[in-house]
DNA sequence: CCGGTTCGCCGAATCGGTTCGACCTAGATC
DNA sequence: GATCTAGGTCGAACCGATTCGGCGAACCGG
């Protein structure tokens, strides 16, 4: 079923074939049509390794996620989303690799073995070896997320230091004076997670701005690390009022942990973050956050991508999101606390 | 940057590169060093598209999930992660597809452009024509979930009729005798979707064992759904008392819709479902569920496609998984609503 | 000293496409 | 009527690996 069976069938030569599918060349009407007949017959399709290896590229795109075991957030799922459905419009196809951890050989596979045409990279951090890996392999390659240099890659990302700071000056407006921050995990942070510094940047850098006492607190990424994290910020600072988050996993918990402190949301303490809005819009009551366009961003990486195959040598080109925050439930005019 | 450059620097035959490469014929160990030095400046990895073309198999796996215009469940979620997980423990990429939708010319692409050894299928209906093509196509596949005719095909799935069953029968034991089914949505349902049709043949089945009043409702996959959903549950039928659900992304929804109502669970109303363990953990209360474990079954479906590749034609394997219910904090006595 | 193994390596064929040069024919140009 | 052009097709080379048959040298037993 290759394609010298398909020109054997209809009486022509292989590159005639070849010629009749991709169009690079004329063929008469009457020879395409008894090509395509066979071709219809027998449910022909091109072999994608054979096509591959001549033309060099692989229609394929490869999407470097972290590994499974750290359970992905709403937004990196909607990342994911969005990357293979830009992706199949696009008529690529998409390589998942989880990367980190005890997947280096998934990674090394992907980047090297020119299995991929261009790389998407998600979960960059400040220093990021897979960065260097990639740019001196040559490949092509889009982050979600950029390094602390980042002018000499293509990336989009959210920009959470303003992001952060506008939840800040929102709060403060509302007359808020001590505010926490509840970050990613400790381990994130300290590994140069991009995001998790950026925000703090935002944080502090807002709190100096309207003179406010803030606090930083680092959470994993679940439910009950969101609990007993704001259950420990209520304790040992029992002056706070609002709290800036960029952890949404933890949100429900940190919900809960007011909740059982007696505390209201809005009345009594202010909430407001940086989630995906499907995330926002869901929990009870919703959270008033900067909605990430998820969609745009994925799509654009793609768009992106596709660009940097075709012209590798294109200047590097960035994408910073600052969505407007979104009015919703959780955040109110600051009241002192009990 | 090919074998027969690293031939010529190490002054061998390219097959001799092979060879050393893949040990199958012996190489002195002089030779394979001289050979191994050579890679390891140059940074050689072998073509893929050239090993998949000659091999005729490209240790690559591909995952067909549904579109992702619909938030996957975090069931869905599971199974996407260990399954890339397991297949990445067995040094096999994933390729993903989106089926359904618009994107049928990547499911087309993957099934018969052989740019995969086998394939695993997410989501499939009672009546399915991706099994059907896929058994016309001859590539091994294996499906996380099944048809009506499950003899003839390889699958892992979770047997919602006995875990709704089972539910039912927890809830009849704390002497609920009006419980309503909260399915998937209509749509989902009407088209056909195993797990909607078998949860709710479980669902009738108890209902009669047990000689309850039993009422079954569809619900959209989201928050906002499952709460105008048992809003509307509770308006049309206020003798019940319970909910057995297989809907996880609508049971936030249905929490609030509970609160509003005035109803405490579990005091004055019992929920019991069927969920990812992560989800029912996390939930205020958390849900008595039947938790599925998605890490065992997405690792088995690799396992199951591995032995199918290796061999087309051993007898087909199934896997049902009805895991025990966990007794958390949403199901209590029956006490009749005001 | 000779026939038979074994070891280590080479050369060539092969996988299934794409692409380039060449050829033939028919119609247009002068 | 000779020359040119364009359309339509063919044959062969090529992409980068794997793999099979075979060949020379070393080694063995008789």
């Amino acid at each position: 079923m290759n394609i010298g069976e398909i020109a054997r069938r209809a009486g022509v030569a292989r590159s005639t074939v070849s010629y009749a599918l991709t169009g690079k060349r004329p063929v008469s009407e009457e020879t395409r049509q008894r090509i395509q007949a066979v071709i219809e017959e027998l449910n022909y399709r091109p072999n994608a390794a054979a096509r591959a290896l001549k033309e060099g590229r692989t229609r394929t795109i490869g999407l470097v996620i972290p590994p499974a075991s750290q359970r992905l957030t709403d937004m990196q799922l909607g990342f994911v989303a969005t990357v293979v459905d830009a992706a199949a419009r696009a008529d690529l196809d998409v390589l998942l690799s989880p990367s980190g951890g005890e997947h280096e050989r998934s990674f090394e596979r992907v980047v090297t073995g020119r299995r991929v045409d261009g790389v998407i990279l998600m979960e960059i951090r400040l220093e990021d070896d897979r960065v260097t890996r990639l740019r001196q392999s040559g490949l092509p390659f889009v982050g979600i997320g950029r390094t602390s240099h980042p002018e000499d890659m293509t990336w989009v990302d959210v920009d959470y230091e303003t992001l952060i700071s506008q939840c800040v000056h929102h709060l403060a407006d509302l007359g808020h004076r001590d505010i926490a921050l509840v970050n990613r995990s400790a381990e994130l942070v300290a590994a140069g997670y991009g995001p998790g510094h950026r925000a703090q940047a935002g944080f502090t850098r807002a709190v100096a701005q309207r003179d406010l006492h803030g606090v930083h607190a680092c959470c994993a990424d679940d439910a009950q690390a969101g609990l007993s994290c704001v259950e420990r910020l209520l304790a040992e600072h029992p002056e706070l009022t609002a709290i800036a988050t960029i952890n949404e996993t933890a949100i429900t918990g940190m919900y809960r942990a007011l909740a059982q402190a007696g505390l209201a949301v809005p009345k009594d303490f202010s909430i407001a973050g940086v989630a995906a809005r499907h995330l926002a819009e869901n929990l009870d009551p919703p959270l008033t956050s900067a909605d990430v366009p998820t969609i745009e961003l994925g799509a654009r990486a793609v768009e992106l991508l596709i660009q940097r195959i075709a012209d590798p040598g294109s200047p590097h080109r960035h994408l910073l999101a600052a969505p407007p925050i979104s009015l919703r439930g959780t955040t109110g005019p600051a009241r002192p606390r009990a």
